[in-house]
DNA sequence: TACCTCTCTGGAGCTACTCCAGGTCAAGGC
DNA sequence: GCCTTGACCTGGAGTAGCTCCAGAGAGGTA
């Protein structure tokens, strides 16, 4: 499939996919005779699982190695593992960070709410 | 107070902080004589939104606009509880985010247990 | 007096995109 | 056969939101 499609199936935008190929987070490409990458099933797999990593957070360091690892195969299986398990503890604190902001504008609001009754 | 006291109460730094200030986001902080700025208990009240709504996602057009707001005083009380609403929808939206992050490292490291399993 | 620490300003550098100009190529319409 | 359209290509500039740094000044201590 063209990147377009590998786009709307990862949820990465089409320049989103050539920098992360420039930058060495996603495989070379395959190229069609016209010269347009042709994404496999798999690359798409990949992007996806990309999308996710970043959306929460993990800077692209982190992807890089990941995928340095992922090219040098299953002997890498652990780190990989230990690379995943250690996002979703930071996946732990954004949440404990959403509850906390959540209680700020929950105060805030109260504030606004009484303001409001004390103009009319 | 000066900035690095600022700074640790509300968990910006103090480059934010000063950033911030240029911005137009946080007032003109007050000076003392020897030119240092004083910070006071409701300068750092509002750093410390600032610190959540930032770390939480917020783009820095939405914090000047809400420190416009903030300015223009209690007549734009509504909008800011608009604003503030807002935020907290971006934060249920994140929270999903996250749960399906969950779910995709838990796949992937289901995967990654097969795989070690197989190899030993 | 010298040194240390904290602060100041202006400006460069960084991350992770995002947008754009200028060009190629294949397909469809006339 | 030619022209237009549309998706794609590359290289490079621009953006957001900091972060770091050099160079300078003020106040405190030995």
């Amino acid at each position: 499939m063209l990147i377009s499609e590998a786009s709307m199936k990862s949820g990465l935008s089409a320049d989103t996919i050539r920098f992360y190929e420039k930058s060495g987070i996603v495989p070379a490409i395959e190229r069609g005779s016209d010269g347009l990458r042709r994404f496999s099933p798999e690359n798409v797999e990949w992007l996806t699982l990309l999308y996710w990593l970043r959306k929460t957070g993990m800077p692209m360091k982190d992807m890089q190695r990941f995928a340095g690892l992922y090219r040098e195969g299953d002997r890498t299986v652990q780190e990989r593992k230990a690379l995943l398990l250690g996002h979703a503890e930071t996946l732990k604190r954004k949440r404990t960070d959403l509850d906390r902001c959540e209680e700020v504008l929950a105060e805030k609001l109260a504030i606004y709410d009484k303001l409001e009754r004390n103009q009319t």
